[in-house]
DNA sequence: TGCGGATACTTAGGTCTCTAAGATTACGGT
DNA sequence: ACCGTAATCTTAGAGACCTAAGTATCCGCA
């Protein structure tokens, strides 16, 4: 379900390239944020047009990637492990289920969870897509050196960490003292799922 | 129009810690998408609360930002700055122009076109809106060096130049030889506005 | 034992983004 | 001058998130 090409446009001067040179420039301070977010959006691009192939959804394969680690979650527990909302995760609990890939369970002894659980189907799909996702990151960093990437993995924790801290503390503060950062893990950190 | 205060949970035995915890471990190689898209999400969130205190949403924040460094430009030029398609400009600027910030308005000598112009209003938000962004940037790289913050940033720049050349290689190809992935500049790069 | 707060699932509605496809307008070549 | 292709804006519909607000269930404590 893709078919990308349409006219070829012979115009282009250099579409991606023009702007690829746009962000080696003009790109200071701050703006850090949006080459993150453009980040995200050629991973989520790469690979969405990959799984299409197999008929997957990027938003399920979020899903499925932690069933196959632990088939039979709740739906609260794959919400955390997932970083999203519980509503996030029960339409597409929903939606998979329809597709065959997951089915809903209580257990005995609980008739309030409703556990996940994968059906042939779900767990067949776990060959097929998780080379796709891994040769997506492959190409993300490629002749790029690992020791570079170490680091960018470590800033981005680094970030991930000081906007959660920050947003524990104050859920709406403004501007002035910046203060030191440093993940204590002390302040109630709010109960949202965030990241995973 | 946001009011994130509620229930202040007591339980909650260390959220967030927890899963940063499981993010300095159980992360190999792989899962880098993961941690850029988790590290989006903490900004947006992070910028999208600040600029809900005063009325307005992160998507208009995109375009309004673009505006205040070149006013006029046309819905097809916006989007292309903006690096997003254009039914996502077409919606957003008239949501905007609803709200007063910008107006619609053909030149002259073109009928197609439709250019979009600050209102006064919409102008004025940058005073306010600008040291908001700073601050969410300042907090993320807080406590981290700003040589590694380069070598991050250049990271970013290669993944969204590296998955960029590959799609426009292979619109949709499988596994086998990933091959050199120089930004050759030479092919087609597929007309997607793609980053920024 | 029974009640009240916490927990977990749902429902409802909204934002941002995308693809596909329709309607206009611009423009270049014959 | 005209015609067709390309460019631009719009419309329509879908998916992945979110917050707010139910509803149902569990569980600790008096």
């Amino acid at each position: 379900m893709r078919r990308p090409s349409r006219h070829a446009a012979p115009s282009a001067p250099g579409d991606t390239t023009v702007i690829l040179q746009h962000w080696r420039e003009a790109v200071p301070h701050d703006r850090l944020a949006h080459l993150v977010k453009d980040g995200t959006r050629a991973f989520v691009r790469a690979l969405s047009v990959r799984l299409a192939a197999h008929g997957v959804s990027f938003g399920h394969w979020t899903f499925l990637r932690i069933l196959w680690e632990s088939n039979g979650l709740t739906q609260k527990a794959l919400s955390v492990q997932a970083g999203v909302m519980e509503p996030t995760t029960f339409s597409a609990v929903t939606a998979m289920e329809r597709e065959g890939y997951v089915l809903r369970r209580h257990v005995p002894g609980n008739r309030k969870s409703v556990h996940v659980f994968l059906t042939r189907r779900g767990r067949a799909l776990k060959r097929k897509l998780v080379p796709l996702a891994e040769e997506v990151n492959a190409i993300g960093v490629a002749h790029v050196r690992p020791t570079d990437v170490a680091i960018a993995r470590k800033v981005l924790l680094a970030i991930i960490a000081n906007l959660a801290t920050a947003e524990a503390a104050k859920p709406a503060a403004s501007a002035s003292s910046p203060g030191p950062q440093q993940p204590s893990g002390v302040n109630p950190p709010r109960q949202r799922p965030r990241l995973r």
